[in-house]
DNA sequence: CGGATTTGACCGGCGC
DNA sequence: GCGCCGGTCAAATCCG
């Protein structure tokens, strides 16, 4: 899309960078030399202080010549750096969605793939039961699709909310079918299944260095509850989605409580309305997320079988981290934005791509271009299926802001990168590492690295 | 005045 | 059965 010279845009070696470096300093040569000569030449006959002036003067015309050679220099500039903001501005709403559908894509011929499958899934589940003893796990995954209807009775309780309990006493049926409430038309009919429902149950979670209450991701969000969370002094803030009328997504936001820099924000659900590219690249991330998630889970036996395997797979010089907990209630993916990155990395200027209007927080130039770093060497990937392994990390020096997370994850690579990379943990199971690590679920660092930035 | 936030009450699950 | 906990509701309150 991009003719190969503008791609180099942001290099330091780009001709039009050094065009306007240079000159200045050549100018500055200029202006020295005409001052020793004033100098040099002070309390000396009328006709070489004449010559002196002259050369001022010509000095002037040069410099000012220059100036406006300099000043057309950087108006072209701009209106070239205007034109590439816009074209990777529309680039990145077109990535995303694209993304967006091709979730929605899959999960329609999953669901459709998954009546087609069920009696033999059931058959498979039958046979796991005999052959190991371990069976929470997986029947949480199993359980994530609604159709599913296996004698689980753990989960299937858990799906019936109480709110959708009480929502069959008091509520009129007739009232608005929410996609929030899609759980409770799916227990009056339990054969259906609702995208909605299965997304519902994997969650999102984004680790983030704020000082601001809640992260900006370009969705409008109101907040229906707040409580204390057992082993937290920060209090958990439960948020839903005000975009449209009945959209199930949820969020949980809660401070971190080894660290209270860092913000957890939780996302739960799939948008069922058109979103802002802002929104639409954090909405498309988690559930892309949320997909690959769900689906390997449910065709990947090993990491069924093995619930409490821990992997990891950090990338020297990785500066963010996926971490995917298996563990009860709900399939958990984080994205930890808290890494410190690695200056052995830093091998080109940062840069800006243009923040959506609709973000509300302060934008510093650094900031973003810490984010965009970070974001562009996205490549470290941590799977854990381990209890509470996934928010007890400790507290990490300096630390990507959480109101750029926007930023990071409105570039389409960060889409591309999470879901490749957890579909490749999730799907990859089988596969032998031939990294030393000697974690069996290591990622091989060939398949991240190639999303690393450049 | 309408929408957003706050906050106590309520509910169901779960462990003892 | 009881208490704890996470999650949600909804009346009261706040705010632009």
């Amino acid at each position: 899309m991009f003719p190969p010279p503008e791609l180099d845009f942001f290099s330091s070696s780009h001709p039009t960078i050094k065009k306007e470096t240079i000159p200045p300093k050549d100018h500055h040569l200029h202006l020295n030399t005409g001052l020793q000569l004033v100098i040099a030449n002070a309390g000396s006959d009328q006709s070489t202080l004449d010559d002196a002036a002259s050369s001022e003067a010509e000095d002037k015309r040069a410099k000012i010549t220059e100036l406006a050679q300099l000043q057309e220099d950087i108006q072209r500039m701009n209106a070239e750096n205007q034109k590439l903001k816009e074209m990777l501005s529309h680039v990145s709403s077109n990535y995303a969605n694209l993304q967006m559908h091709l979730a929605a894509l899959m999960q329609q011929q999953r669901n459709t793939e998954s009546t087609e499958h069920e009696v033999v899934e059931r058959k498979l589940a039958e046979e796991r039961k005999h052959e190991v003893g371990v069976e929470t796990v997986p029947k949480q995954f199993l359980d994530l699709g609604p159709s599913v209807s296996n004698s689980s009775s753990d989960e299937r309780t858990r799906s019936s909310t109480p709110q959708n309990n009480k929502k069959d006493k008091d509520k009129d049926p007739d009232s608005e079918s929410q996609g929030w409430d899609s759980n409770k038309l799916q227990k009056l009919n339990p054969p259906q299944s609702t995208p909605e429902a299965t997304m519902r149950k994997a969650r999102v979670s984004v680790r983030a260095r704020s000082e601001a209450p809640m992260i900006s991701d370009g969705c409008q969000w109101r907040k229906y509850g707040q409580k204390m969370a057992k082993g937290n002094p920060c209090p958990r803030a439960y948020y839903r989605c005000t975009m449209a009328v009945g959209c199930p997504v949820r969020k949980q936001v809660q401070r971190c409580a080894e660290d209270k820099t860092i913000l957890i924000t939780t996302y739960e659900g799939t948008h069922n309305h058109p979103l802002p590219p802002a929104a639409m690249a954090m909405a498309s991330t988690t559930a892309a997320a949320a997909n690959m998630l769900l689906s390997g889970s449910m065709s990947s036996a090993d990491g069924i079988m093995n619930p409490n395997l821990l992997a990891r797979a950090i990338l020297p010089g990785s500066s963010s981290m996926a971490t995917l907990s298996a563990s009860a209630p709900f399939p958990t993916v984080t994205l930890d934005l808290t890494q410190n990155p690695n200056p052995f990395h830093l091998q080109r200027p940062p840069f800006h791509i243009p923040f959506p209007p609709s973000q509300p927080h302060t934008q510093l130039p650094h900031v973003i271009a810490q984010a965009l770093y970070n974001q562009s060497k996205f490549s470290g990937l941590q799977l854990s299926q381990d209890v509470g392994s996934t928010n007890s990390q400790a507290a990490r020096p300096q630390a990507l802001h959480a109101d750029t997370v926007s930023a990071i994850t409105a570039d389409p690579n960060f889409t591309a990168i999470l879901t490749a990379a957890i579909s490749s943990i999730i799907g990859g199971t089988h596969h032998t590492n031939n990294n030393d690590n000697t974690n069996p679920n290591v990622i091989n660092s060939a398949t991240i690295g190639s999303f690393s930035g450049n």
